[in-house]
DNA sequence: GGCTCCCCCTTGATCGATCCAACTCCCCGC
DNA sequence: GCGGGGAGTTGGATCGATCAAGGGGGAGCC
């Protein structure tokens, strides 16, 4: 195969082949082998075989800064990247990240990364978008009172952020998030199945809208089995030990039979104090966590856990990308996708 | 302040300001504003505070795409984004990743990422190469036998590994790494300060140099304290089950007091198997494990582990990559970095 | 034969930066 | 008064692709 020719045997030459080294060794002009390389409808197709064929020998691959300045796009995707918090469970960034770094691929993007500055939030996003160094963004961090939604969309640069606008009902731009709600509800409705009638929730503090709607879910599906919640439910911070005290605390005062938790972090903290306390979980105590991170899956009794369903978001921001890069209109302004659960032994 | 002025206030225009557009303005030549930019020594105080007053009122930003054109750089560097694989506790990458975009802003880089394609390991940097799209590459995965470095080295392409070449002592390619035999030469040495004698080790199979390399601290550090070694290893695949079983057979079979692993998921292995044989870890059994995942940071019983210093990595390789692009002598082929140890719990 | 039409391909201009060589001051020395 | 020199500035050329018109030639028709 004449591809992996050249790529095997030789090395890269001094000054990499152009379009016009392309034309004169295949004796067409420098437009021909631009359209066989993006409009090969337009040619002949001997001629496209014979241009093509040439390409595979020279081993020509267009000059993207060149063609980024003539067409004012760079087929780059700006994310900033903020990494997992330490001494939490949360992995929900490596696992996006690569599946942005799929779909995008596919889609002929590549992945920009750039880090957050704290001082100045919006610092990042203004260099790239006034260089022209990439198409558009994917934020990630939307919550309360970020101000980064706002101001890309005031600039009007195209973006699509993984996370719904809590705060702001005029928010005119378009995300995509996984419903919580419904991951929680999963959860309860799986403990309920399984003849738990006491299901305690541990969430995070009442100011997270995302932590208010995976109680949400809680709520909503205890009630509609008749249940009753009243002790059975507690918010603290986002950190193992206080999980582990506010299971202490439920199962002293209320007598749950099953945890849903907010976080695989706030699990852990549960199965410390099941530890402690010599209560094995599973069988005497269920424990239900969220999004399936790593210690989830590793951690000796496997912890049931919420699955965010990471890769199709990033099938869909990108798609709702390119359909914002090519100006076509955006038929819904969000879109809700459906977490799974990943039912181990501790339920 | 006018930067934020004109950020704040008014949205992007439709047409990005050029350099021209600057000049003009300012009342003097394009070139003139290009020094203003690249090299201010050039220009006389009271022109410079001129053109730099109105590169701030227009909120002007050179084209990266006309630049990356000129310059034949791009100011990118490649990076081949594997996912932390599921199942395991490694999240290595994650952390690896935000070292380097933090280490590459600092030096006027970007990252680039992309997706392995596993019919063609070097496809993703062919292309890349191949179009001018990136200035470098980092490549982090040097396992045995992988083609990628001896790839780019035969194209004359820029990059630096993470990862020793272990396979083959005429690669003439410049590396960073962990010493991972001092990591595991810190976490026995720690033991035996603690008083154990009986330290078993739990690693990876014989055909993975790393494993062999970690082994190795643990070997010598045992013999150079004149304890014995005999029974008291074993190698087994990357899982959290053969971990388990391991520590179940060499607990049976040689009475271990501790037990220093590979790996974090095999140090998870045999705290199921203590949890199950009611052993307390770090009271009748100290573990430690190798990698400081969040496993280790958020379980009930905070596992010891061996940490790697990969921010001082991505430091390193962004040091090394700037002087090989400014095709400045590269001093030393290859760093080795020393890990630490995170005591907790466990041990 | 002469004309139009259409398909296929070619030519010159352009994107916005930097490189290069030249050019203008202005000061200095002889 | 004139040549030399250096700092500061200028205009034109250039990087390598795509855009927008501009041919050329064969088929089809009168």
């Amino acid at each position: 195969m004449a591809r992996s020719d050249h790529r095997s045997g030789s090395q890269l030459p001094v000054t990499p082949t152009t379009l016009a080294d392309v034309a004169e060794r295949a004796g067409v002009s420098r437009q021909t082998v631009s359209n066989a390389v993006n409009n090969p409808d337009l040619l002949r197709p001997d001629t496209l075989e014979r241009v093509r064929q040439t390409i595979a020998e020279l081993g020509y691959s267009p000059n993207r800064a060149a063609r980024n300045l003539r067409t004012r796009t760079s087929s780059l995707i700006g994310l900033r990247f903020t990494p997992a918090q330490e001494g939490t469970a949360n992995a929900t960034m490596d696992r996006f990240v690569h599946s942005l770094v799929e779909a995008s691929d596919e889609a002929g993007y590549h992945v920009l990364l750039f880090p957050a500055d704290d001082e100045d939030p919006v610092g990042g996003y203004d260099n790239l978008l006034r260089s022209t160094a990439v198409d558009a963004f994917v934020v990630t961090d939307t919550y309360l009172g970020n101000p980064q939604a706002a101001w890309l969309s005031q600039q009007r640069a195209p973006f699509v952020a993984f996370g719904r606008p809590w705060d702001d009902d005029v928010a005119r731009h378009v995300w995509v998030d996984v419903d919580g709600a419904a991951g929680t509800r999963l959860a309860t409705q799986h403990l309920i199945d399984r003849g738990h009638t006491r299901i305690a929730w541990i969430g995070w503090r009442k100011d997270s809208p995302i932590g208010e709607d995976r109680r949400a879910g809680w709520l909503s599906t205890m009630h509609a089995n008749g249940l009753s919640t009243t002790g059975l439910a507690s918010r603290v911070e986002d950190v193992v030990h206080s999980g582990a005290e506010a299971a202490a605390v439920l199962l002293d005062e209320s007598e749950p039979t099953a945890f849903v938790c907010a976080s695989d972090t706030l699990a852990m903290g549960v199965l410390h104090t099941l530890w402690i306390r010599q209560l094995a979980p599973g069988r005497d105590i269920a424990v239900v966590g969220f999004d399936d991170s790593q210690v989830a899956q590793v951690f000796p009794v496997g912890l049931t856990s919420v699955r965010q369903p990471l890769e199709d978001v990033a099938v869909e921001i990108v798609r709702t990308l390119r359909a914002l890069l090519a100006h076509q209109p955006v038929e819904a302004r969000g879109v809700l996708l459906e977490p799974s659960l990943v039912i181990r032994e501790s339920s």
